[in-house]
DNA sequence: TATTTGCGCAACTTGAAAGTTGCATATATA
DNA sequence: TATATATGCAACTTTCAAGTTGCGCAAATA
């Protein structure tokens, strides 16, 4: 199944597995040393990960080094792009408070 | 238990909740008519989006209006700004490709 | 060649999340 | 006051994700 960047984030160890790679590429069994648990849990969010192209595993002999997806990352900056204006413009929140004034008073 | 906003907004339902309201606060009656599900369903969602303060609740009557928190939202920003680095500079990218072959030439 | 190492896949257990129905409470309205 | 409406809480079922153990395969090494 394909899975979603959202729920591929949601996990804390994916998240860190991701802060992790995007300094360095990494192996499986070189992730698995940093968190407490077996090598194959890690594995299956490796999976996860690589399902959603959150990262791209690059061959070597019998290592895989998986590597950061910067571009993909950039789905989940899209679409904070529709609340960005929420938080940077202070007049966009009042209008948010006139509205729904307007509206109880409709009712 | 106190949610965390990464998993608040991996369910798909949540994320359609965050947008409706970033236009307009709405009740939870309201938001329920926009989805193929009961009022129920939709009212547990809304209790996790309160948890973790990402929504703000405005009572008149006995209605309660959702409101939107902008504020919360800008975690995610937040923690997406590590990766920001990753995508904007070309350069960036090109540094880890030649740390992962030096790495590699080391073991 | 035989053995070790790195990795992925499959089966299983466990716990939590998403949805349902039913009920209780508070406010508005007849 | 009696009734209807808006909401939240609790119990329950079902689905699914996270972790485990066990196994198989390919590549490196003795």
């Amino acid at each position: 199944m394909k899975q979603d960047i959202f729920q591929a984030i949601a996990d804390p160890t994916r998240r860190a597995i991701l802060t992790l790679i995007a300094i360095q590429a990494l192996t499986p069994n070189a992730m698995a040393e940093k968190f407490d648990m077996t090598r194959q849990a890690v594995s299956k969010h490796i999976k996860v990960l690589h399902e959603c192209e959150l990262i791209k595993p690059e061959h070597s002999g019998r290592e895989i080094y998986y590597h950061f997806n910067a571009k993909k990352m950039q789905e989940f900056d899209h679409w904070l792009a529709q609340f960005r204006q929420n938080w940077e413009t202070q007049f966009n929140q009042l209008d948010h408070l006139l509205t729904t004034i307007k509206e109880q008073g409709t009712k």
